[in-house]
DNA sequence: CTAATTACGGATAACAAATATCCGTAATAC
DNA sequence: GTATTACGGATATTTGTTATCCGTAATTAG
C-alpha cells in the first residue's frame, strides 16, 4: 500500500512552481534536473496536474509549466488525488456475497459494514490532506529552509530563462 | 495505492470468528469454503493474525482458527496493520537531497515538511481505524444482516463441528 | 520562413508487488 | 496409526509501477 513516487514529485515541483516569480514558466527538463528526477517519467505526473486543472502549460521556448491557481487555493489533495487517482484504498470486493447461507437473488440494502468503517478512514486521510495548501507548505519551507539554500535554488532557476 | 484484498479477507475472518461459540475453532478451509475464498493464500493472512496476536490456533481435527482477545480489544488498525504492514502510504526518498542548490553535506535538521503533511494524513486514517472495534462491527451486522442468514451462518458453522 | 524547444500521448519494456499454488513438516484428536 | 490441522518455504502467475522512446503539434527566437 504505497502511494507512486510521482505523488512525492508532483508536490516537490509544485512547491517549486508556487515560488516561481510571476509570469514565468518552468519546464519539465528543469524540474527533472532539480531533483534528479527522470524526465520522461516526470512529466507524466505534470501531465496529469495538467489534466486536473492545477499548472497551466506553455509550449515551445521559455515554455513549461507555472501554476493555474493561486498557491491558497491547491491543497495536497488536489496533487495527490491528480496523480494517484480517487480510488478509495480499500476496494470492497462484497465477498460477503459468496457467503453460501445468504439468499442469492436478494439485493444488498447497505454497502458492506467493514467497507463504511474503511471508507471513512479513507475520507479522514483526505480531509486532513485537504486542509494543508500550497501556500502553507511554501510558507513552512520559506521558514525551514536555511535562505542560502533558498536563494541559490532561485537563482538556478532564474539561469534557465 | 490499494489495500491487498487480503486486509477485507481478515477482516470479514475476523468477524466470523467474533461470532463463534466459546471454545470453538474454525478451520482455513472452512473460512474460505465460507467467502469463496482461495484457502491456501488466505491462509496466510491468517498467519499473519496469528503472528500478531489476535487469533489463536489449535492444530489437528477439530482445530482451527480462534480470537485471541476480545471482540472489544480487538480494532480495526489491528487487523489492518497485521495484514498490511505498518508501513507509511507515502515514502518519501527525500528527492531534496538531489536538488543542486544544496550543501552536500548538511544534515538535515527536519523530515521533509512535504513528506510530515503526509504523515500526519496516515496517522488521521490510522486513527479512524483505531476507533472501531470488533465487537462495534459484529454489532452493527447483528443489526443490519437479516436474522435468517445469521442463524443460517450459525447452522453452517455448527455443522462443520 | 526555419530551426529549436516545448508539452502531449501512444507504445513498449523492465521491474516489483500482489495473488496465488504446491508441498513438506510438526502437532493433535480420535 | 490415521486423518486433520496450521505453518513455512519455494515457485509460478498476474497486475501495477517505473520507466524509456518516439512521433505530433504548438510556439518562440532569429
Amino acid at each position: 500500500m504505497n502511494l507512486k513516487s510521482q505523488v512525492e514529485w508532483a508536490l516537490h515541483c509544485c512547491a517549486i512552481l508556487a515560488g516561481l516569480p510571476e509570469g514565468r514558466h518552468l519546464a519539465a527538463k528543469d524540474l527533472a534536473e532539480l531533483h534528479g528526477l527522470p524526465k520522461e517519467y516526470l512529466s507524466k505526473a505534470m501531465q496529469s496536474l495538467s489534466q486536473a486543472g492545477l499548472v497551466a502549460t506553455t509550449l515551445g521556448p521559455q515554455g513549461g509549466y507555472r501554476l493555474a491557481q493561486a498557491a491558497e487555493k491547491i491543497t495536497f489533495l488536489d496533487i495527490v488525488e491528480a496523480v494517484e487517482g480517487r480510488r478509495n484504498t480499500f476496494a470492497c470486493q462484497e465477498i460477503r456475497k459468496n457467503n453460501p447461507c445468504r439468499p442469492a437473488k436478494q439485493r444488498e440494502t447497505k454497502p458492506c459494514a467493514i467497507a463504511r468503517v474503511m471508507w471513512e478512514a479513507d475520507e479522514a486521510w483526505r480531509d486532513r490532506l485537504r486542509r494543508v495548501s500550497l501556500a502553507e507548505l511554501v510558507e513552512t519551507v520559506g521558514r525551514e529552509v536555511p535562505k542560502a539554500v533558498l536563494e541559490r535554488t532561485a537563482e538556478w532557476i532564474a539561469a534557465r530563462s
